[in-house]
DNA sequence: TATTGTTATACTCTATAACTATA
DNA sequence: TATAGTTATAGAGTATAACAATA
């Protein structure tokens, strides 16, 4: 990193630029929904829970599709309840489980929270030509997903 | 995020594909270091010690190449010390400052490290090929900088 | 016995405040 | 008064352990 015009002490190190441009995006991006209330992980969240067929999630359901805990979805959609965003309830076939609704307020929410990201998306990838971003995305849905397990 | 064969919950978004990739590179990088001894941090350090054209350095300075807080120094300093990778010295010109040297454990150290970490990031970028390896890294180099304020 | 929701706990990482010695 | 090094503290974020209810 450049501080007060001092030259660039290694070679540019993929980690830190990776690192430099997500907290970047997430700056922006966590600007941008501050308006509607929400955070990234809310967004997610509710993303989720609207986007599927209408089928009941339950929140470990949730928490797997998002990729995070059990024990951190619970504070999670306690905010969402708290903003009447989405609502809880107990299934009826089991009785373990609370799904979790989008309340009308929530997909109103989400409309207009997940245009304002992607919004500062587009800013963030302003610097780009079109192809340049498409290339870029293509390479990172590349290098992030699982590595295959090599066979030794 | 594809847990257990889910479908993508969501378009993909470029905040969790560029924070997924540097996780997994940041993993990748951790493994391949940790059999010298180092971090991450660690070898940022030394590489800023080494880098340079023999000029001191305190504290602080190296704190400033880095974008790290000075408190975050101290205990870095004291690990590397402690590994005899490094020496503080009281700068005689001003004796508030800490020179901080390289050892010669702490140069060789850097070589054998440095040499791991990069190949931890080939084997990183080898799904892509070397055009848009190098596409990649001129994108996230134009993304990650600072934003010129704009005349508003 | 295993799973779901929940709470409490611990642990990492980093930011802030304050102290000392020097300038 | 300002800076360098240091320490202690606090905060965000996340992972682990344990418990009650239910399967």
């Amino acid at each position: 990193m450049v501080i007060d015009g001092h030259p660039l002490p290694l070679e540019p190190r993929l980690g830190h630029l990776l690192k430099q441009a997500q907290a970047k995006l997430a700056r922006a991006s966590a600007e941008a929904l501050a308006a509607h209330g929400v955070d990234g992980h809310d967004l997610a969240v509710l993303g989720v829970l609207c986007a599927g067929s209408g089928e009941e999630l339950s929140q470990v359901e949730v928490a797997g599709r998002l990729g995070i805990d059990r024990t951190t979805m619970v504070a999670l959609i306690d905010g969402l309840e708290d903003q009447g965003l989405v609502r809880r309830r107990r299934s009826p076939r089991d009785r373990r489980k609370n799904i979790v609704e989008p309340t009308p307020e929530g997909r109103d929410c989400l409309h207009r929270a997940e245009r304002a990201r992607r919004a500062a998306e587009h800013r963030f990838l302003a610097p780009l030509d079109t192809e340049t971003a498409s290339a870029l995305v293509r390479a990172l849905t590349l290098l992030a997903g699982e590595t295959p397990a090599t066979a030794e």
